[in-house]
DNA sequence: GTATTGTTGTACCGAACGGTACAACTAAAG
DNA sequence: CTTTAGTTGTACCGTTCGGTACAACAATAC
């Protein structure tokens, strides 16, 4: 065996960051090679099916790290509210506290959705699903414990763009303050 | 003088419609003439700066529209609870009960941002400081109206986000029911 | 009628787009 | 050293990109 040279691995939050400063539309192949350091060549040769598998792959890499750094605390913690405080504190990490923002958000807004309906749709449910059961074995009856965790999800892809579009990251940091609020049992 | 065959003001809401479907950097000029109806050379004619130009002309027409029906109502109705309640049944009706998303939000994501940053930084604060008003009026201490009219803006942009990631319109509809909660005096 | 002004379609530009082909190379296995 | 599989750079493909130039047109003013 040839030894590699680079990995899809390396290259994925790469990608990832790109995707997130250019959205998916924007971001353009010679741009990816000038930043990635990789020419077409390895670039096709990692991932055949091209912008889409790398937008794919991008996609699929976030999903393993909520699945791992949220989801399942939220769903394995022992304690309720652990988890929940678990989740913000991993959340504000992975959001770089406000300066960056969400790519799964971003690539629900245009027209990208549809190609990655399912990653998309399925990023966001599986966080309200993980959060209402969290919040329903802390006391939360089942309506408010479904309405809370809607209401926290998307409070925070709002905070994204609230303190993006001001320029100022404090604004998010604020914001799932006030969210984790929601959360302490009444 | 010559008789005007179209006019910007019937191209804007076009515009906005392309911009909204695919984004401002996913928006290409055949798709803008074929919808619009309109050749390059008038386009152009219209618009001389471009596609910067078009963008600027949709954000300035959402922005006049916030102004004139959900700003204003919000600073000079002599009831602040009325205002606010105007506020949300315009809200929902411009989103088309969540089957919109919001331009200003999605321009704010990418690096179309840095294009249009006075437009889309003005939208948003526009609106959080006339909420803020409304609330302080409404008897809300400065420190709650604050956080209440950007929890309430953030969190109708997050809705949108996340009521589309799940092609659900009504999980807009629901969370902005919600919002509207909160900003019932105590 | 003619002049004027505003509007339009078409042809065209160079550059960049996403993607493909492939020969050259590297490094480990034998 | 030779083989073999993995990786890379480069040249190139047709298409589409945003944008320009301009002649032809329509409608009003005169």
């Amino acid at each position: 065996m040839a030894r590699k040279f680079s990995e899809r691995g390396d290259i994925v939050p790469v990608l990832a960051e790109i995707f997130r400063e250019h959205g998916f539309a924007g971001a353009s192949l010679s741009e990816i090679t000038r930043r990635t350091g990789l020419g077409k060549g390895s670039l096709y040769h990692f991932f055949p099916g091209g912008k889409d598998e790398m937008g794919q792959a991008v996609l699929d890499d976030v999903a393993n790290w909520f699945e791992l750094n949220v989801f399942k605390p939220l769903r394995e913690s022992e304690d309720p509210a652990a988890g929940i405080d678990h989740m913000f504190r991993a959340t504000v990490r992975f959001f770089n506290s406000g300066r960056r923002i969400c790519l799964v958000g971003s690539f629900a807004l245009d027209d990208t959705r549809d190609r990655f309906a399912t990653a998309i749709h399925g990023y966001f449910a599986a966080w309200v699903v993980a959060l209402e059961a969290a919040l329903r074995r802390g006391g939360f009856d089942g309506r408010r414990a479904r309405d809370t965790a809607e209401d926290v999800v998307a409070g925070i892809q709002g905070a994204l763009v609230f303190a993006r579009s001001q320029d100022d990251p404090r604004l998010f940091t604020r914001a799932v303050r006030r969210l984790q609020q929601m959360t302490a049992p009444a």
